[in-house]
DNA sequence: GTCAATAGAATGAATGTTCATTCAGTGGAG
DNA sequence: CTCCACTGAATGAACATTCATTCTATTGAC
């Protein structure tokens, strides 16, 4: 290969990019702590050393990981997004987005929202997950003060759909639900039944 | 070594307790992978090796905490539980017992709901999950047949409600929401609105 | 065009640390 | 004295991280 643009590194962004790819399917598998380095050098096809070049730490290692995935699943949920449809519309807009964010990234939602991150975040990522927050919050209090959603705190709300969306991840994931169509339907209605007023 | 309580003899049992609690408590805190067996001795006031008295290896001290603590909230939920009463009764008698758990015993919530368990319990464990929604399954089952909860699986229903409490009490432990009297009773009804026909 | 010089990306054996687990020793009860 | 629950220093395995070295590809002298 000769030829070498000066505003692009295409190799070292491909090895970034397979480190962080091999440490979320790891972390989304074992979980964090559960997690050793090597493995993940290996799964990225790099070496060791190789992660350090990166990442200074594991533990940025982590908040890296983070902060592409829940950047990616707030870019999921809010492109094309039908900001000024139908509530109901645009809460099935919401549902699906969500549901296929799901089945096309396992373990992204996975590593998301079945693990506790807190301890480890950094600045950064808390930033990253408040403006997640922030764009649910925005849609949500707008639905209560238009009085189509229950009268209560918007952050309830959202904690309850999202939990019950989780929730029902997990059932899936552990075997004790099957996802099909119909299911898919019935929970989205269950969940707007849950909120609107 | 000194004697720390003169006038105390203590029983095997003691010790055992007290190692199962402090483990539960630094397992919810930081995840099993995250907690070393020192500071589980520490905390609980033994030597390390009398860990390895009662419990073969770590992984069988998780598995002893894990299904005395879905024991335990199983047996929570089903103490008097009002089985004749008609179903929002009883849906309002779950409810309360769950809050009222979680009140009383944060750890056993955050370590049961928070992580990620599954690649490291044994036969035991799962039997003892099994149990927990089995209870869970009798009574929704029965509501879903006598169409006073939406025809939909039983078990999707049950990830619903348990999801979003879940959801519901990470909000509070992350301090998104403040678990007020109105907050609890609030959501309750979102979940049954959920649920109901 | 060729090739030696150079830069810096990539590597994995080596390092120091932390972990789960063991066991030789201690002390109290009978 | 005999037991045995108990202890924590000791052990070796596994870990995160480092760094001396190798590899690769770009440069510029000819």
């Amino acid at each position: 290969m000769r030829n070498q643009n000066q505003n692009e590194k295409s190799a070292p962004q491909d090895k970034r990019a397979a480190i962080l790819f091999a440490a979320l399917e790891l972390f989304s598998e074992r979980g964090v702590h559960g997690t050793a380095v090597p493995p993940v050098a290996e799964r990225a096809g790099v070496g060791i050393g190789t992660i350090y070049r990166y990442f200074e730490t594991k533990e940025a290692l982590i908040n890296a990981v983070y902060q592409q995935q829940r950047a990616d699943l707030l870019n999921a949920l809010r492109t094309d997004f039908p900001t000024f449809a139908p509530p109901r519309e645009q809460f099935h807009a919401m549902w699906t987005r969500m549901l296929d964010y799901a089945q096309e990234n396992p373990e992204s939602l996975t590593f998301l929202e079945l693990h506790h991150h807190r301890s480890y975040l950094d600045e950064k990522s808390r930033e990253v997950e408040e403006e997640f927050f922030g764009w649910l919050n925005s849609h949500f209090q707008a639905a209560v003060r238009f009085q189509v959603f229950k009268d209560a705190p918007s952050e309830l709300l959202i904690a309850i759909v999202k939990g019950a969306y989780v929730g029902m991840m997990r059932a899936a994931w552990d075997g004790r639900i099957e996802l099909g169509p119909e299911v898919i339907k019935a929970a989205e209605d269950c969940c707007w039944e849950a909120i609107r007023r």
